[in-house]
DNA sequence: TTAACTGTTGATAC
DNA sequence: AGTATCAACAGTTA
């Protein structure tokens, strides 16, 4: 479920322990979870931990670097063996021991910690790529939401000829960086716009409020350490977040409004397959 | 038991 | 160019 604020929690860890570590190993315990010649980094150094849209790049010093997608269920978790072991079940006290069914990638460093990919989907990946594809990679991407670039008059004109729900669009990648089921069913509560509204026939105004929305709800749940259903979301060192507790709308089905003096429930519908939460009172 | 469901995105056909 | 549908995979829930 990582969407922008997971993704950059982790990045924003992983840029604090992994910088200057050296790669002793790649171990590839699933193929399709890896993409290219793990050999070719081994002996390079991590310059720096980046982020695009859901994608993290770890920088390496040698001519190509590693490209990460989490998808639905993946997890970069970071274990220094010398200390406590990483890993822990939300919901437990006790720490489970990595690797564990779901790892798929493990990276080794000279300096004995390791950095292990689990995924139990198998729908993410890890690749190597130079600076070249990366680029094209991120190129896809429309601006992250928490970026300047994105602002009321981009989505403007990005959504004029899209007739599809306003739901359904924020979730198309190449328009919005970052954004997905979650978080774009709390930013149209928050906006108080109706997630079936065609995209094209949102005013101005409603792209303005909708826009600070989304980097009011992104910016607030990476405070809260993200959101985690079922532990599928740890962050690098193995714990959940705690944004599900704050969230307005998402899965909260029959549950009454969160908006003082609405007496409506939270419904729960199907956009292009996708389940949506709204509130049709405060909605529109 | 079976079907439907789940956080993402890419390919394909119209 | 934009839209609808299906697919990748593995697990949980009705």
């Amino acid at each position: 479920m990582p969407e922008l604020p997971e993704v950059e929690i982790v990045r924003q860890r992983l840029d604090q322990v992994l910088v200057g570590k050296e790669i002793s190993e790649v171990k590839v315990l699933r193929q399709k979870s890896f993409q290219g010649e793990a050999s070719r980094i081994k002996g390079t150094r991590i310059e720096s931990v980046e982020r695009r849209a859901k994608l993290i790049r770890l920088r390496l010093t040698g001519p190509d670097d590693l490209l990460v997608h989490l998808k639905m269920t993946g997890q970069l978790i970071f274990v220094d063996g010398s200390k406590k072991v990483g890993g822990g079940h939300p919901t437990d006290d006790w720490c489970e021991q990595l690797p564990g069914d779901h790892t798929r990638i493990i990276v080794k460093f000279v300096d004995q910690t390791q950095l292990f990919f689990n995924d139990l989907r198998v729908f993410g990946w890890i690749k190597v790529a130079d600076d070249q594809a990366i680029r094209q990679e991120f190129d896809k991407y429309g601006p992250d939401v928490n970026t300047a670039d994105f602002t009321p008059e981009y989505l403007h004109k990005k959504l004029a000829r899209r007739t599809i729900p306003i739901k359904q669009a924020l979730l198309i990648g190449s328009i919005v960086g970052g954004i997905g089921n979650i978080y774009a069913s709390e930013a149209l509560f928050e906006a108080r716009i109706d997630p079936r509204q065609p995209a094209n026939e949102l005013s101005l105004q409603e792209l303005e409020r909708l826009v600070k929305a989304l980097k009011q709800v992104i910016k607030q749940a990476i405070k809260s350490g993200g959101t985690t259903f079922d532990g599928s979301y740890l962050n690098a060192d193995g714990q959940a977040g705690n944004y599900q507790e704050k969230l307005k709308v998402y899965g909260r089905e029959g549950e009454s409004c969160p908006s003082s003096d609405c007496q409506a429930q939270v419904e729960k519908i199907k956009i292009s397959g996708r389940s949506t939460f709204f509130c049709s009172s405060c909605q529109e």
